[in-house]
DNA sequence: CATGTAAACTAACAATTGTTAGTTTGTTAA
DNA sequence: TTAACAAACTAACAATTGTTAGTTTACATG
């Protein structure tokens, strides 16, 4: 009934993935992390075998999150503003849900060795996707002429960089802050 | 006539930026460094005290252009619209010039260790001044009544990573691009 | 009780790190 | 020619890094 209880491994998981957003990942050592679930370091060895797979643990997930929600909300029959509002609403719900995984999702992915290339094309993939909603929305007339990849810029890195104010507004409405959103991001290219 | 050279010292600090920007500053060893220069890594010290004093000049001296950039905008006599657009002039304007250095702004500041507290107040000023051009600009009628929270974050994350974007487009024309964010940015604002 | 397993430990390693000391080279100025 | 200086070099250091090997502890299951 309930969810499966956490694993030691995920705990290290979701641990380290707090330390990478305060120091970035090569900053954060094996001894840092052990140190923070009150272990050695040897000890991480039992459950994750290198500091590498942490990382890839951490964002891999994430990453293919906001792939999966992408393909839920172009396979939906609406328009392309509710698409859009769509995709603040998944950007809104991951980020409040994991804003350290976040973090390294925005400024470690560089950090990736084997599953680099793996992460580079769910993020073109990604921008595609966005970029072809924002562009049959103009073609439909439902969404101003400006440059699409002004636009997708524009409303993208703002989507991207939620993880870092969510957290400081303890007291944040979420619903309420992401209707503000919606007003804000897309009256602003609404016709 | 000319402006002065760029000593040997300064062509070391632009160099790292780069690398920085690259691999983030904990990843970049002064052997990297001395690599890319062509030296040895023991010859870095002939120029420079130490790692930490490349990322605070790199760091540093860009904060101090926004906030130099800001006093000027505080102090012209234009109503709010047409501030918001001067500060996104400054930042599309050092963001071209410094795009290295933008990156270390955005993602190694932690790293500052003397200075940090420094940065860390040069950086709150910065908000305080943005928000404070906001707030204005809604009691004047000139800005929609969201809230200027919100207002602030998405406009100034925009800005922040406009690093990213802008050395991607190698044909990108800076004043159609500004104009264009002018358009999205602020209309979606305006009232 | 016996066994298996999850999860911790100590000790150590080889490699890499930032940095220092001392020296050499090449160019400029007197 | 000599003196001064900028800028490179070699060699080495102490500390820190990710990781491995082997062992111990605690608990659950048969």
């Amino acid at each position: 009934m309930s969810p499966k209880s956490e694993t030691r491994k995920e705990e290290i998981v979701r641990v380290a993935a707090q330390l990478f957003k305060e120091k970035g990942y090569t900053a954060v050592t094996m001894r840092d992390l052990a140190a923070k679930m009150g272990i050695k370091a040897a000890s991480l060895y039992n459950h994750n075998t290198s500091k590498q797979d942490i990382l890839d643990a951490v964002i891999i997930s994430l990453a293919e999150a906001f792939t999966n929600g992408m393909q839920g909300i172009k396979s939906s029959n609406t328009n392309s503003i509710d698409k859009l509002k769509q995709i603040i609403q998944l950007h809104v719900t991951l980020s409040s849900q994991n804003s350290y995984g976040m973090a390294s999702l925005n400024n470690d992915w560089m950090h990736l060795e084997k599953r680099l290339d793996y992460y580079k094309t769910l993020r073109v993939e990604y921008e595609d996707d966005f970029r072809t909603i924002l562009v049959d929305g103009v073609a439909a007339g439902e969404i101003i002429e400006a440059n699409p990849e002004v636009m997708l810029f524009s409303i993208l890195t703002t989507l991207r960089s939620l993880y870092v104010w969510i957290p400081k507004k303890e007291d944040l409405n979420l619903e309420e802050f992401t209707t503000t959103l919606h007003h804000i991001l897309i009256e602003g290219i609404n016709k």
